[in-house]
Formats: structure tokens, C-alpha cells, sequence
DNA sequence: ATATATTTTTAGACCACCCTAAAAATATAG
DNA sequence: CTATATTTTTAGGGTGGTCTAAAAATATAT
């Protein structure tokens, strides 16, 4: 069983070699962590000595198969609770995040699965981070923009590129949301902005740069 | 911010002290928390330092307000999480505990808040255990045990006395639950056994100590 | 290619928390 | 009331994790 420490270490680790490969140096992980060099050194020998990690000194460091694993089940854990906050008890998007690095350490693979059940499966947490499944598949990402389709095409709103307040609020105002419909009716050449019918239901028009902003399926 | 670990120690000082005035001594306390006497007395210095007890040598502990406060807000949090867990995510009675000791230390006053408003302001864990307020206020104890109830009478089980794994199993036999409802048949008075109808389905003879240990209404 | 700047590691110390073994205080029995 | 048993505390040490300051390795610049 992992420490607090040794988790967090582990999950900076992961996040920094998913942004850059080479880029999980002492200094790097000692910013992430908000602590020192030398304790970081300290740490990364003990990481090593439980085969978590490969690192030759001097070296930036990579996770071994273990250590990944540990890694995607503590980010698993992070999203699902981040979503749990947002969708069940109200939270605000830029709440959750304190509230789940706590939660994310809490260890019962019943309640993260039982959690994942509960919330329906989700793909994607309120920032819109893909959330890993129990195997620790990362779901695919998001690729599809509805600038893309063509016209005339059905789709279904499942993600948004953008996370500020303003885009949400227009999109509330829109009655548009997870799992909405979209069908394109038009889209003008002039500046690319579209015609979508929302659900069926209401009509507007938008600008090619929102429709660059939701993704769908 | 306190550590995990005097939680605990104000947590474990909290029960002792409900279950018995002067009870808390640090032997006590050492077998609550798995841990020696020495240990218990290293912390009561720290916890004296920082005003949650008072302690004198060679005498049983009492908490300060703050240290009652702090205390009674991790019971609220753990019962709370247990509520969650069976009511939301189908774990069993014998499941939760292990897991809301780690949830119980989750440091988040609109988390626990919006946690309880989501769970209805739920008076009652799973086992019967009274769920204080957000501002530390116990409801009434449970007091009604089915052994107290007359031949004929319906009711409805809301609690359970003993809590080990044993009796939770035998329960689990007879399709006993929280919300079951048992009507009482027969009443033998020669070792106040009694034959009980369990929603209104199955037929079962219970001792009288199985009485004892369920609350009803 | 050497001098300088930066990054990383080591050395040594501190704190929280745990332990064992022994000493001190308290409780119990005759 | 003394002798013994029990409880509690002290003394001293260990581990995980932190830090500062200094040394070592690596990277950069002229």
C-alpha cells in the first residue's frame, strides 16, 4: 500500500511524460508537488527501490508498467469524483479540483467502481479530461468538432473545447447540453457560421468559432 | 489542519468518553487505535499543546470544545459517507466501514454540506448510529428494540445494536434490512422467542438476543 | 575548450509518529 | 499498611517525509 506522498509523486510523474516525454526532471516534479529539489531526489530513490519507477541519476525519470497503472487508477479516481462533485452535490467547475485531490487517495476499488456505475459510466470530467475505464483504457479522444460536419448531418453534442464560464453561459442560453441533438441545416459560406435545429425542437444560428468549440459525434 | 492520525485520536477520545465517563485512558485508547500505550501518550501531549484535550498525567482524557467539535464532525462525515455508500451505492452493511474511515477525513465543509442535502439530511446511518447536524446536534437516540414490542405489533427496523459481521450475516439470511417490515406473530413466553412475519413474505423464530440488538419503530 | 550557470544530488538536521524496555505512579490484595 | 500487580510515562531509537546548504554533475556561452 502507497503513501499519500508516493501517489501524488507517482501521478506528477504521469502528467508531466503525457505532456513531454523527458519532462519528468527533479525540478519539474519538485514545482508540480510545490517542495524541493532534494526531497524530490530523496523520493525518486524510494520510488525506485519499489520498482515504480526507471531512474538513473541525473536522469528525467519514467514510470514502469506498476507505476503507470497506479498512476491511470489515481487519475481515474480524480475525474470520477470531479464529475461526482459537479453533476450530484453542485459544485462549480473551478471547486472540485482541491476537494478531489484528497478523494482521489482513498482506496477501495468497490467505491471507484461502484462510483463509475453510479454516475453512469462517464467519458470525459467536467474540464473535460478523458476519465479511464477500470482496465485503464483511456477513452478516445475527442476529435470531431461540429465545424466539421457537413450539411444536413445529425449529431449529438458530447464534449466542449472551451471551458469558460462566458461559453457555457451562451450554451445554457441555447438550451444546449451533454447528449443535445444538433441537426445542421445550413451552414453559410460567406462565414462559415450555421443553422442547427436544437433536439428538434428550437432553431439559432451560430458562429463557425462555437461550432469549433463542440465537439460531436 | 490536524493530521489523519489525531483525528483519529479525537475521534476514538469521543466514543470512549460517550460510551463512559473517565474511560478514556490511554490503554483504552491504545487497543481503539491499534497502537501502544507509549504512542498514546506522545500524542496527548501534542493534542494538549494544541487544546483539544484536557489531560493530566496518569489520568483518563476529556476533550475541549474545539476538540468535541472536531470530533463530531468527523463522526457526522463518517456516517454520512456510510449513508452514501449503502444507499447509493449498494454496499452492504458489513462493506462500509473500512471505507468511510478513509472518507471520514476528507477536509471539505460544503463537500460534507451538500453531501448530506444530497442524501435527504439523513438522521440515521446504516447501523442505527445517530448522524449529527452541521452544527454538531445529535437527533434522539434510538431506544425502541423489537424485544420491547407486543405480540401483533408492525413495525418498521431502523437500526441495528451489535454491529459485528456475524450478526449482519444472519440478516442477511432472513432478508432483514433497514426499512423491513416485521410483524410479530407469537411471543414464547418461556424464552421470549418470537415468530415474525418479515415483509409481510417469510416466516422466521428469532431469540429474544436477536431482539435486543434491532431498533425498530 | 574552458569558464560560468543551472540542475541535481548528498550530507546533515528536524518533525510526526511509531516502537521496545525500563522506570514511576497508581490500584489492589492480604 | 505494606507487597504486588497493573497502568502509565519516560528514555531512546527507527522510519517517512521535509528542509537548507554545500558538493557534484550537466548544460551553456564565449
Amino acid at each position: 500500500m502507497l503513501s499519500l506522498t508516493e501517489e501524488n509523486y507517482l501521478k506528477s510523474i504521469f502528467v508531466l511524460n503525457q505532456e513531454r516525454a523527458e519532462s519528468a526532471t527533479t525540478n519539474a516534479i519538485a514545482e508540480k508537488l510545490n517542495t524541493k529539489a532534494s526531497s524530490v531526489t530523496d523520493m525518486l530513490k524510494r520510488l525506485l527501490k519499489k520498482e515504480l519507477i526507471h531512474y538513473k541519476k541525473y536522469q528525467a525519470v519514467k514510470l514502469t508498467n506498476t507505476g503507470k497503472e497506479i498512476a491511470i487508477s489515481i487519475l481515474r479516481k480524480h475525474r470520477l469524483w470531479e464529475f461526482f462533485l459537479v453533476e450530484k452535490l453542485q459544485f462549480k467547475w473551478d471547486e472540485v479540483h482541491e476537494v478531489a485531490e484528497q478523494l482521489e487517495h482513498i482506496h477501495s476499488k468497490k467505491l471507484t467502481n461502484q462510483l463509475d456505475a453510479f454516475l453512469g459510466h462517464p467519458k470525459f470530467d467536467p474540464h473535460g479530461d478523458p476519465i479511464p475505464d477500470k482496465n485503464g483504457q483511456f477513452p478516445m479522444k475527442l476529435n470531431k468538432t461540429l465545424s466539421m460536419a457537413k450539411e444536413s448531418e445529425a449529431l449529438v453534442v458530447i464534449g466542449v473545447k472551451d471551458h469558460s464560464s462566458e461559453f457555457f453561459n451562451y450554451l445554457e442560453r441555447l438550451n444546449i447540453e451533454l447528449g443535445t441533438k444538433l441537426t445542421i441545416e445550413l451552414i453559410n459560406e460567406f462565414d462559415a457560421s450555421m443553422e442547427i435545429k436544437i433536439n428538434n425542437k428550437s432553431s439559432a444560428t451560430i458562429s463557425h468559432e462555437v461550432a469549433q468549440n463542440l465537439y460531436v459525434k
